[in-house]
DNA sequence: ATGATATATAATCCATGGTATATATATTTG
DNA sequence: CAAATATATATACCATGGATTATATATCAT
């Protein structure tokens, strides 16, 4: 469906203020698309998101800082976030002997478990494009940012 | 800057996964690009999306429930935004007579004001990407979206 | 006409995210 | 080495959005 069908709003003089609006919509789109495909774990994007990021370290470990520039998130938000998985008990932490500041997270095996579903599930999000138009709608993504 | 090292995370096994999360992202730093150009006048986007409905229906006036539908948003969410925008003097209600449960959302002049200096504002954001490169960009949104 | 259902809007409650602040520890500087 | 500053993380508070429920009015079926 053309965008300007979905949002039956106005005419847009610019081509630009349409891709806008089309980017803005379908990103929703496709996030409520991915929260539906990761319902049964129970888990937000950003939660998985945590996951495969301790996943892809050595011992599965990481600071919470790490985490957060890899999320470009704000502290707080992670702090939660890793209250939530640590609740779950997909992750725990560990102060560092060394420097008393910092909190090593760490992948329990549960949460490797769901780590790894939880990509399953996400490899299943269907998208309407094939590869070819989709490296374009990369290319033409990371040109809109300047 | 390529979407690999905003998000230094991992590498994408689908140029499909590449993209999804290229457009969450960039629809995020659209948003905020708005937020930041809308800061003059105090309107979140979705605010000037009512006043612009607004401005293009016959008097200024729709009902709650059009709006609604324009928007693609949540009854709750509209009430609260239109109580907002009454409390800011920008709309102004009034009952149907025939049908007492019809709620008739009206510009006021400074609503009319505000929404002009709004699409100025609006207009103001920079795009990336040229005339052309924009259209295609809908096209591929809209493919995506199945 | 009367009870059942539909419609239009609003209010309540709860989860999530943002900003600012707090706390603890570490490092730098005079 | 003490004071000032920086770093790492967490908490408190507030705004916004979503789901559910409430309220009022209207329409429909018997």
């Amino acid at each position: 469906m053309k965008i300007e069908d979905e949002i039956k709003q106005e005419q847009f003089n610019r081509p630009q203020h349409k891709a806008g609006m089309n980017l803005i919509f379908t990103a929703n789109w496709l996030l409520n698309e991915i929260a539906i495909t990761l319902k049964p774990i129970g888990l937000s994007l950003q939660q998985l998101n945590i996951l495969a990021i301790l996943k892809g370290q050595p011992n599965h470990t990481a600071t919470v800082n790490l985490i957060r520039e890899r999320l470009i998130d704000r502290m707080p938000n992670v702090s939660r976030l890793l209250n939530k998985l640590m609740d779950k008990g997909l992750i725990k932490k560990d102060r560092d002997l060394s420097d008393q500041r910092v909190v090593y997270i760490n992948l329990t095996p549960e949460g490797l478990k769901v780590a790894l579903k939880g990509r399953e599930l996400f490899n299943k999000v269907q998208y309407g494009v094939n590869d070819e138009q989709a490296e374009l709608l990369n290319d033409l993504l990371d040109k809109i940012r300047k």
